[in-house]
DNA sequence: GCCAACGTTGGC
DNA sequence: GCCAACGTTGGC
């Protein structure tokens, strides 16, 4: 089981809204960027471990779990019209954007802010805090278990 | 709201 | 296939 960090601005997609979903399932689609394509078609696999981080916000830290519940399949979304992720240059044939659907599974008491995983020598290295860009990203092992260990 | 970082686009 | 211009992300 792989651990994987998803941004989200809680203004457009909060834990809150992952909690109040059908069944704690949404899909999480909308991914228009080559590297978390890749991570998302090729590396996330069912029953992954998703940490939930929220950007953009006076709160920003890592808010709540999830779990991977179906893995890659092309995002409906690129081939809608009326979508803001339209993407007329995506074929049927050939799809360019995948998403997943994931589960809620846990929301914390309180994030785990930017500025402790800052100071946490054990996190500091954390993809997030250098290539902040990246909305889908990698968490090591030791990174989870430590982070685990946070909310344990 | 500013702006640094960085991904994407498109002319050549 | 280079690279300047442009757009977006996201912390501050």
């Amino acid at each position: 089981m792989a651990h994987w960090l998803f941004k989200t601005e809680p203004e457009e997609f909060s834990i809150a809204d992952l909690e109040r979903s059908p069944n704690g399932v949404t899909r999480w689609d909308g991914i228009r960027n080559y590297q978390a394509r890749n991570f998302i078609r090729d590396k996330i696999r069912i029953n992954d471990q998703v940490w939930l981080y929220h950007s953009k916000t006076k709160h920003k830290g890592i808010s709540g779990l999830a779990r991977v519940v179906k893995e890659a399949y092309p995002d409906p979304a690129q081939w809608n019209r009326q979508s803001a992720y339209f993407d007329p240059k995506s074929e049927v044939i050939s799809p360019k954007w995948y998403c997943v659907d994931i589960q809620h599974e846990q929301t914390f008491d309180s994030v785990i802010s930017l500025e402790q995983l800052k100071q946490d020598p054990e996190l500091c290295d954390m993809l997030l805090l250098k290539q902040g860009r990246l909305s889908i990203q990698p968490i090591s092992e030791p990174e989870a278990k430590h982070l685990s260990s946070l909310i344990a």
